[in-house]
DNA sequence: GACATTTGATCAGATTATCTTATGGAATAT
DNA sequence: ATATTCCATAAGATAATCTGATCAAATGTC
C-alpha cells in the first residue's frame, strides 16, 4: 500500500521537479527518495516520472500529484483537528446534573466556563441520578455532577466540595429556642421531601431518627423550588442544599436554620466512566466548578 | 507524520470496535496493531479509543475515523486510476504526423485504434519534421509519426515499414518507352516539389541527379493534393509515396509508374524521447500501424 | 465467591523497511 | 575533452515494525 511517506517524497519531486532538492525539503539524502518514488511507481504499476537531464512527470504522474497533494492535504486537515482537540476542555462534552443541583450551580458555572473555555460545546442533560449513572455507562454521557457516593463498579469519582444542609421553616411556626438548629428538631413538624428517585431524599431521611420519618410526607415535592413554597405556606419544615439557600429562600418567606456541629451534609462532585480517557478535562471542569463556589464556609 | 498504516488499523478499529478482530483483518498481532493505535494517539496528541472490556472512540475518535475513511478511500482512488492507466494505450496520447502521412494514414489508423483502444483519447497535431521534433522536445508531443531517420540525439525512433517512391506523370505525357522508371526519367520534364521544410522534398532531391535539381520548381506545393493536381495539369511530374497513390492518383489523371529496383523508398516510423517510460505503449502503436498497412509489397 | 475467559497492554527478541555513504553512468555544460 | 550535474545502484548501518509470550483487569460462570 501507499505509504504516506511516498506521497510527501513524490508530491515534493512533483512541485521540485529535482529529485536532490526534493531529497532536501524531505531531510533525507537522494538515494533515500529515489527508492520510495521507485517503489511507489512499482507499486502503482506506473511510471511516475520521466527521467532525463530535467525530469518531467508523465501524465499519469500529474493525475497522481495532484491526488497525492490532496491526500495530504486531509492528513494535515487531520492532524490539526487532532492539535485543536489536544487542549482540555475543547470540541463536545455531554454533562449531565442533578436536579437538586442545576438549577444552582449552573447559573454561574456555565458563564465561567464558557469565557475560559470558548471552544467547549457543552451539551447538559438534567435528570436523576440513577438515570445519568446509566447514560454514563452506555455512553451516552461524558461525566456527571451529581452528589457522592457513587457504588457502580465502571464508575469513577472526583469530589468538589461539600454541601451542608441547612433546616427550612415556615416562617409563621414558634419562634427557633436555639440559634442553631438539631437534628431532633426535624421530629416536630412533618418533614416534607422530594419524590422518589431524588438523592436528596435519602440524604435527609439519613440524618433523622426513626420517629421523624414516620414524619415524612410520603407524596414527594417534584422540585426544591415547589418544596419550599410548601414549608412557606407552613406544611412542615425540610432540609435545604447551602447552594440553594440564597436562590429559594430569598423568594419565599421560609426561616433558615444552620445546624449544630457536626452539621450534615452532602459530597458534591463528578462521575464518568473509569476508562474515560478525558479525566484531564473533568479535572479542570471539576476545578471551574470549584472556583464558583462561595469560598470559605462561615463557621 | 501519520502513516497509511496508522490510519488502516485505526480504521479496523473503529469499525470493529475490537483490537483483536481489528488485528485479524490487518493481517498482523494483535500487539502490533495496539502500538500503532497508541502511536497515533501519540502523534495527534488526543486519545481516540477508551479502552475498557468493550471499547468505545472518543469523541476525537470519532472525527477522526471518518478523515482517516476519507483518507484511505482516496488512497484506494489514487491506486485504482493507477491500475486503469497500467495498460497500454490509455489516457491521453499527444501524436504528431507529418503532413505527407496524415492524409494516406490515419483514415485507417485512427479507426483502428480506437476499436482496439477505447480508453485511448489520441489528440494529434499535423506539421513539418522540424517542429514535431522540437515539440517532443519540450514535451508538448509524446510521439510522432515521421520519416526517418531522425538526427537528434535526445530522440529514439522505432521504424515500421518502408514506402516507395512512384514516378507521378501526366498522361498527356508522350507514352513511357519502358515498364518501368528510371531515375533518369527525372531529367526530361519539370521535377515538382513540396515546399520547403517538407522532408518529402529532400528525401525526392536526393534521388535526382544534379541536372534534374535544376529543373526543380523553386516554388514548392504546399501539399501533396495540390502537386498531383499540378502534374495533371502537366506542369511537369513528381514523386508520390505509395501510401498516398491510391488516394491521390485516383481523383486526379496522372499516370503512375514504379521504378526499377532498386525502388527510392522513404522510413516511416515513431519518434518519441529516449528517456519515455511510454516505449511500450509506442511500440503498440507501431504494430497497429503496420497493421493497417496493405500487406505484402507487389514486386 | 473462586475460577476460567476475554480483552488490551507490555516486553524482549527477531525481522523488515528504510536510510546513509560511496560509487557509477549518462547527459550536459564549459 | 573535461568537469559537472543528476539520478541509479549497492552494501552496510539504523530504525521501525512485528511476533510470541506474558500480564493485569474486567467479565461471566458455576
Amino acid at each position: 500500500m501507499i505509504s504516506t511517506k511516498q506521497l510527501v517524497y513524490f508530491d515534493a519531486v512533483a512541485r521540485l521537479k529535482h529529485f536532490g532538492r526534493a531529497a532536501d525539503e524531505c531531510a533525507v539524502t537522494q538515494p533515500a527518495l529515489s527508492m520510495q518514488i521507485q517503489e511507489m511507481e512499482r507499486d502503482l504499476g506506473v511510471s511516475l516520472v520521466e527521467r532525463g537531464r530535467t525530469i518531467r512527470l508523465t501524465d499519469a504522474g500529474e493525475e497522481v500529484a495532484t491526488r497525492a497533494a490532496r491526500i495530504l492535504q486531509d492528513i494535515e486537515g487531520l492532524t490539526d483537528f487532532a492539535s485543536k482537540r489536544r487542549a482540555t476542555l475543547t470540541g463536545r462534552l455531554r454533562l449531565g446534573v442533578i436536579p437538586s443541583i442545576a438549577p444552582y450551580l449552573l447559573p454561574t458555572v456555565l458563564p465561567e466556563l464558557q469565557s475560559q473555555y470558548q471552544s467547549l460545546e457543552l451539551r447538559i442533560r438534567e435528570t436523576l441520578t440513577e438515570y445519568l449513572v446509566a447514560q454514563l455507562d452506555d455512553g451516552t454521557l461524558d461525566v456527571a455532577l451529581l452528589a457522592l457516593p457513587i457504588d457502580e463498579p465502571k464508575i469513577e469519582t472526583l469530589s468538589l466540595f461539600e454541601d451542608r444542609f441547612l433546616l427550612a421553616s415556615p416562617t409563621d411556626a414558634p419562634a427557633p429556642r436555639r440559634k442553631m438548629a438539631r437534628f431532633e428538631d426535624l421530629d416536630e413538624v412533618p418533614l416534607l421531601l422530594l419524590e422518589e428517585g431524588h438523592c436528596l431524599r435519602e440524604q435527609a431521611l439519613s440524618f433523622c431518627t426513626l420517629r421523624s420519618i414516620e414524619n415524612a410526607d410520603s407524596f414527594g415535592a417534584s422540585s426544591l423550588s415547589t418544596l419550599v413554597q410548601m414549608v412557606a405556606s407552613g406544611m412542615g419544615h425540610t432540609l435545604l442544599p447551602e447552594m440553594s439557600v440564597d436562590l429559594e429562600a430569598a423568594r419565599n418567606k421560609v426561616r433558615v436554620t444552620r445546624f449544630e456541629a457536626p452539621e450534615p451534609s452532602r459530597m458534591i462532585g463528578l462521575a464518568f466512566r473509569k476508562t474515560s480517557p478525558l479525566k484531564a478535562d473533568f479535572e479542570a471542569l471539576g476545578a471551574v466548578i470549584k472556583a464558583t463556589q462561595p469560598p470559605p464556609p462561615k463557621v
